[in-house]
DNA sequence: GTCTATACACAGATAGAC
DNA sequence: GTCTATCTGTGTATAGAC
């Protein structure tokens, strides 16, 4: 047997879930979610930079992903085709047990003013990281400002109606379905002109 | 001039910033803030929400702006027309003094992760309000979003070249340019077209 | 190298006095 | 309204246990 019990973010990300359903998020006391766990608060605080991070783990791991695929692409990919490449990687990393979790934490982020501020930053961070990455490609600036801004969009769209879709259900198509919304009305006039 | 002005709110944004210019924001306490602005810290977290809210206190004035002028301009307005009057509005409330207070908060926010998350929170809040009163007006929920984050993003960009511009520069030229670049870039094929 | 124990600074809330 | 005082909870730091 393991002196310790294995994962302890994951434990973590466990008790803290079961609590702040319970209690609301403001409520719940980082000692709880550490007790819980079978750990104390200065470990929490070890493993995870605030409270709110128990809840946010994937930034870096997404920014890693974003920034490898546009950085490992053909060197013909044109943006669009960059974008897409970048959403199938994003997809790709979601399995079909993060329809409920993701459920979960974007009730949780509405009843919270701070973990929507977390939340919001941390779909800023990764729309800069891929923006960034796209500028390093195409050569207009403004032209990756829009499609790493319209690439996260309708990811997180469509992430949000995955969550809420038959359980199995497959997210790709409905991000694809966002986007193209967006492309849509990218091109329409009465954005172009004055 | 007039006598000593009692405004303590204005007396807090002063001492603010000249101890985070000082010490650094995360080093310098509520206590000291309210200290050096001759009040309590009592009487500060009665005025601000917390800490950061001494430097973001016009989101809501903000957001009031963008929603009157959407919801006070003609039928006959489309989505581009709706997204000059807003920032004309939007330009009309600076004055030239904001250029250097701009630069002084620009660089606290980039030192700051506290601050930073405080800030994309509020460019996300007025973003939202945007898109949300241009729905309520145009047909096309997607083309609303597309005019909001544009319109947003013109205007916090141009703004940041106005705080780095020569004393006394226009910062409404400023925000059309980058407009104009955000919707040449929207309706390039690469971004229409899969 | 991972966890615990403990002490601590500070944010922010609250209640009562003036 | 503002102050004094006090309290809870976050997050840090350190030293040591396994």
């Amino acid at each position: 047997m393991a002196r310790w019990e294995p994962d302890p973010r994951g434990r973590l990300l466990d008790a803290a879930l079961a609590l702040f359903g319970e209690q609301g998020y403001d409520r719940t006391t980082a000692a709880q979610i550490a007790e819980r766990a079978g750990l104390t608060k200065a470990t929490l605080f070890r493993l995870f930079a605030d409270k709110r991070e128990i809840l946010f783990q994937g930034q870096a791991a997404t920014v890693d992903t974003v920034r490898r695929v546009v950085g490992d692409a053909p060197d013909d990919l044109d943006g669009a085709a960059l974008v897409e490449a970048v959403l199938d990687a994003l997809v790709a990393e979601h399995v079909p047990e993060q329809q409920a979790v993701g459920a979960a934490i974007a009730e949780l982020t509405a009843s919270s003013e701070a973990l929507r501020e977390r939340a919001v930053h941390k779909r800023f961070v990764i729309t800069e990281a891929l923006e960034h990455a796209l500028r390093s490609r195409l050569q207009d600036d403004a032209r990756a400002a829009v499609l790493a801004w319209a690439a996260v969009r309708a990811y997180y769209d469509g992430f949000d109606r995955w969550t809420v879709a038959a359980p199995g259900a497959d997210l790709r198509p409905l991000v694809a379905e966002e986007l193209a919304h967006l492309r849509a009305a990218a091109a329409d006039p009465a954005v172009r002109t004055g």
